[in-house]
DNA sequence: GATACATGTGTAATCGATTAACTACTGCGC
DNA sequence: GCGCAGTAGTTAATCGATTACACATGTATC
């Protein structure tokens, strides 16, 4: 910077305003400091910057699995909103575990993000509660935490679940087996509940961890103690479960009914296709963004609660209903 | 850092020695700042010490897409990399567009990432002379671009794609429909050029996108050509060109064979089973990560080639070879 | 007891930006 | 010709760390 006004024979302080579109600079100033930018291809240092100015123009989203495409489209949604208003965002990769998450949060941290998106791995608040402390702008993406006392953005799918139930149970299942998320995170056990709610009696329920290895196993168990339907909590777990029916060599709807959490672009092309739970991944990452955003400006943004859709194609045997 | 200071009674050049495991600090004076830094929760502002220091810790990884679970994979391979030797990853994702890309790059640059890992959007070299000529170190990764100066890490499919072509045209066929990537990257260039080669005259060739509609479009452009097997140069091509498939009712291996480039967890699942030809997406990610920090520690790593592998599944009627 | 040397700590310059406070100049009215 | 307002630009403090250098103290040597 020092070099580039020299070489307009101008001060740092003004070239400093030519950068940051202040007023005072004369077209001719600005003229001569531009070009002496251009003549050095000098870039400014952000780090300095933002050292000066104590704001990074960036955002950290922590997420518990990059390959989990679910969360993939979060944050490429998240990245597209916070591109749009002039953000950056760096991603941390927690892989469903508490210790890395939190690592990777006070990375973020000391990196002085403007704000930080956390979708918890658990529902222990501590990590939470520290960068409340911190005083840095928190948004919690599709789980929340015991007690949170930030904004939460999730998609709520009771009713789509409640609907499942009943068609299910309306086809006569009578052994429907749930394999769920975690039951300390949020979506692990509100989910779980609402569909044994539902199903009232019929339901035997298996904890997966929202991996694939998890999904054959709980799968596995199920079929063997008989399930007739099968109720997959997260697409991964799903793929896990499609692999084990298709193992056995078990023909879906007619062997086993099956409906899955979260959609994929590629369930309509199993036969039959598979029916789904699909959540607005685009609009949470979107609405998450917006509201760290709104946060950052010092605003007070509510809950967005969106809402989860069932979309029936053909593995629950809708056909026959 | 001052306040901790204080408390503790020394100086700031204390802290920080205690905090860089300096051998200068007694064990008393050590224990004091420790606990004046536990008591304070005190945490180093990381810009502050980069501007001094002028290493950030950090990669910047500039890819393609991030929904494509090729790329995703590759992200989490280099992240792991990285984490295992102390640096975090900033990911960029360019969308596919040359212009986000380079948006992309500079502002990585800006914030002065110890290296840049970078999947070219298009083989147009002047983004990676740009980068070049800023000093920063830099690996190129899947694909490169024309006179490339900087270390490349990518997967060899030549040998590959050559078995593929001679049991396709061994099982009969004769119109053989290639579903490429764009001609202006190297990836897409060179699989087409060595199947084509291998096929000896038998393939039509439709360059796509890297994107699922492009896939389904040059599918049915293809399908109504006349071809009676697909090579589809890429995941995602490949979900729209079976999308097509299904959506005309056409049997696999029977009305068409099909073979794709990089393999999905989901391949498997379909009916007939994909055959792929498999990329170590997680050794490709990290190989780049490793030539990255060697070339950071200023030794000149080697460009890595791995060999992608066939994977006969039953796509293209392997059972009846 | 004076000299040399090691050791632990403090002082202050530095990284590259931003910006408040100040100075210099221009032009205007009376 | 003087004062004042307004504008363009400079000087220097600042953000929060690191680190060369200076300094003080204690120990070893003659």
């Amino acid at each position: 910077m020092k070099d580039v006004a020299q070489h307009a024979g101008v001060s740092t302080a003004t070239v400093s305003r030519v950068l940051n579109g202040h007023a005072a600079p004369t077209p001719e100033t600005r003229e001569r400091v531009l070009a002496a930018i251009e003549e050095l291809g000098y870039r400014p240092n952000a780090l300095a910057r933002s050292l000066r100015t104590t704001s990074t123009q960036t955002l950290g989203l922590v997420i518990s699995d990059l390959l989990n495409p679910f969360f993939a489209e979060i944050a490429r949604a998240v990245e597209d909103e916070a591109r749009s208003h002039g953000y950056c965002v760096v991603i941390g990769n927690a892989d469903e575990s508490a210790e890395q998450e939190a690592t990777y949060v006070r990375t973020l941290l000391d990196r002085r993000v403007d704000g930080l998106l956390l979708c918890p791995a658990t529902d222990d608040p501590s990590l939470v509660r520290e960068v409340s402390a911190g005083g840095v702008p928190l948004v919690l993406l599709d789980r929340t935490v015991r007690g949170a006392t930030c904004p939460v953005v999730r998609a709520d799918g009771s009713e789509a679940l409640t609907s499942l139930a009943r068609r299910l149970v309306g086809a006569g299942h009578s052994r429907i087996g749930v394999i769920a998320g975690p039951p300390d995170t949020s979506t692990g056990r509100e989910r779980t509940a609402v569909l044994t709610a539902a199903l009232g009696g019929v339901a035997s329920v298996v904890h997966g961890d929202f991996r694939q290895e998890s999904g054959s196993q709980a799968a596995a168990k199920l079929i063997d103690d008989g399930a007739t339907a099968l109720v997959v909590m997260d697409n991964l777990m799903g793929l896990g479960a499609l692999g084990e029916i298709r193992a056995r060599g078990l023909q879906i709807p007619h062997d086993i009914a099956i409906a899955v959490f979260d959609d994929q672009p590629w369930f309509p092309l199993l036969d039959p296709p598979i029916t789904v739970i699909a959540q607005p991944t685009v609009q949470m990452g979107r609405a998450a963004a917006r509201s760290l955003l709104a946060l950052i400006n010092g605003q007070q943004p509510d809950d967005v609660r969106l809402t989860a859709k069932l979309v029936l194609r053909g593995s629950c045997g809708e056909a026959e209903l």
